[in-house]
DNA sequence: ATTGACGATGTGATATTGTAACATACCGCC
DNA sequence: GGCGGTATGTTACAATATCACATCGTCAAT
């Protein structure tokens, strides 16, 4: 769990990260409200996907009382539509974005495995798929590319 | 429901399309019984994709009696193994593949009007985001495309 | 014929994921 | 203080998915 602390990265992390998305939420005219920052960081904190039951209990510990998941839905709802979170759709789970300013399709890679998920930004890609259904009439809106299968970590042989 | 039948597709349909899962499922060692084959002639009769439940309901319907929706995931969990259905992701559903034998990813549309869903191949598309993901070390071995939109037809301003 | 193994299905319970409806709380404004 | 609006709480429920175990049929060995 204690990986490459031994440089800076581009990706915010913690704090960083939840400044960052408080601050495009704010700009979309929406409101950093206490309970939006205890799910914002339940998410952040999960190193895979996580379920909005996952995220419920997370905040509930946090909060040290009962926050149903109906809520925590809710909120989700807006951090996707907001970009501070996306849906993989493949896991029935959310995942905190963390370039919440850029706009792009996505490719996330799940692994079957360990449950780890990364993403990918290839926009020649997502855009191919956008055309290609351009190309039979479809007016695309959200495209849905993910890649189920084993990341390089559990395909080591000497695992 | 009475489209072109001015002459003669590819895509087998009604009986032709049961006799082609039929033998599919057969040539792969498992056995065409007659709950699988209600199952399969349920699942085709949706012109979308159904769920299980769906399908649950039109073959007790069929039957005559109460079918679990358990009894039809098992079914349905063979079928997508064996290549007969396909499970759309985002939409928590299965279509019918009307080409069991060819084993290619496949890309959905899913049209967020009427739920209309059409499938894309396009090998290179897929072969790419196959590529992509290995290119991180991610040994890919399914992936989930599809495209959530507006289909053509719903797309038509005079609607 | 009996038995045992095995695959398929039946049955009931339960887990997980997702929504709906309405009540309450808070906050800025008049 | 009262009002309108957003956010959250609360309860109930719907929809999707899985588990455990019972039953049934078929086939083969005995």
């Amino acid at each position: 769990m204690a990986a490459h602390a031994h440089h800076d990265h581009h990706e915010p992390q913690g704090d960083d990260l939840a400044r960052a998305a408080q601050q495009t939420l704010e700009r979309s005219g929406e409101q950093w409200t206490a309970m939006r920052a205890s799910v914002f960081g339940a998410l952040a904190g999960f190193d895979k996907p996580a379920s909005a039951y996952d995220i419920a209990d997370a905040v509930s510990k946090r909060e040290g009382r009962r926050i149903a998941a109906n809520s925590v839905y809710r909120i989700l709802d807006l951090f996707v539509g907001a970009n501070l979170a996306r849906r993989v759709e493949s896991a029935n789970a959310y995942v905190a974005n963390a370039h919440p300013d850029c706009r792009h399709d996505c490719i996330f890679l799940v692994c079957d495995v360990c449950g780890q998920t990364t993403h990918l930004d290839d926009d020649k890609l997502t855009q191919a798929v956008r055309r290609a259904a351009e190309g039979v009439g479809f007016v695309p809106e959200r495209p849905v590319i993910e890649v189920r299968g084993t990341c390089a970590i559990c395909a080591q042989p000497a695992n």
